[in-house]
DNA sequence: ATCATAAAATACCAGTAGGTACGGAAAAAT
DNA sequence: ATTTTTCCGTACCTACTGGTATTTTATGAT
């Protein structure tokens, strides 16, 4: 890449918000479910004409992997932040049930996981976004192992329990919680549930 | 109801088979995802013609509703009957596992749970849909939990956990373990996570 | 002033969605 | 034989889907 953000300096310049889309698109994404809105609704809330839509993102499979691409900056980042952070393990899996249990509507974002949401109807996406998922989940995947790998060099995890399987253990109970969350159970109830969880390992968590 | 099936002997014989129709729309809905599959898609796989769909069940969302209730009568049936079963707790739990387990394409039954999908996308079906799925979850969260108070009384369940959350958990425990598989996890990776998960309620379970 | 370029948006495309009006056909009742 | 009742399916409705051809407009370069 050599001139990426660089004005072309020839033409009629570029009106449309493409960062402005892209929320829209994820927000609408992730609160309405993947599959639940159109390309039309989009560039009505967008405030943007089809065409110019296209011209962004070439297709609707185009615009939903950058739109899960743009939650991935914007709100995994602040998972794969704890995960990689250099805490002890307790404290780390403190803020991740903080971070999947915050009061969504207080942030004004959406409940659910856009991530986990297109996860699970992937046979109605493109191509594209499969590409995308595929990669994210492996990535997130790939940090949890890592984290617990840590802990296991430190002390704070048990040594026999295979890594992988507790990653997908571990992805999997944040998940559920973060479902509960979006249905509307009680936080102190899935707070309770995610004690459960870990304590399953054989941590002493307090 | 005094003549449900009774034939009405007059005008000409219906030879819609709704069984067969709610046979290809549940499991359409179950393999494809309850918002993936047309009105127009049913009746080509069912053999028959639109009106005919819309004289039996009313609308699209009756389709569904009727799909979801054929699902629990042929699916949700069998959890039902180990959960009221007068077993030790601990085998019902390893019916329970065993049943989440089973392998789908050997059955020929599609993977995953069609209520649990279709409660992830509510928003996206009808009030009658909505109606069902809301009925088959607290019925399903009160048999999880009759199941708990008879382990209590029994010895085989610490008394001290409520039950209320316990039963959220153990729902969430399965589901997760059911989405698991559906997404190609090992059997034995899952059947780790369910031991784990089980353990943390402080039961011994070999 | 003119030309090349790039982006704008209207208006359109074929296909499909959920849903129905309607005339025909098969049975029982007369 | 005719009527009544019920179900059949073709053909159609409007609305909307993802996607695009086309013309207009705004800029920099000549």
């Amino acid at each position: 890449m050599e001139a990426t953000t660089q004005k072309p300096h020839r033409g009629r310049p570029k009106t449309l918000d493409r960062d402005h889309v892209l929320q829209v698109a994820m927000e609408s994404y992730w609160s309405e479910g993947p599959t639940a809105i159109s390309i039309n609704e989009i560039c009505r809330r967008a405030g943007v004409s089809k065409p110019g839509l296209y011209r962004e993102f070439g297709s609707e499979d185009g615009l939903r992997r950058t739109a899960l691409e743009a939650y991935r900056d914007a709100i995994l980042a602040q998972l794969f932040e704890i995960l990689s952070a250099d805490i002890p393990f307790n404290d780390a899996l403190d803020a991740l049930i903080e971070l999947a249990l915050e009061d969504r509507a207080k942030l004004g974002i959406p409940a659910g996981c856009l991530l986990g949401q297109m996860r699970q109807c992937r046979n109605e996406l493109g191509p594209q976004t499969n590409e995308a998922i595929e990669l994210m989940c492996k990535s997130s995947l790939a940090r949890i192992e890592d984290w617990i790998d840590r802990a296991k060099k430190n002390g704070q995890f048990p040594v026999e329990i295979p890594t992988a399987t507790a990653a997908l253990y571990a992805d999997a109970q944040i998940a559920s919680a973060i479902r509960m969350q979006a249905e509307g159970v009680a936080k102190n109830e899935i707070s309770k549930c995610l004690q459960w969880a870990f304590r399953g390992l054989g941590l002493a968590h307090p």
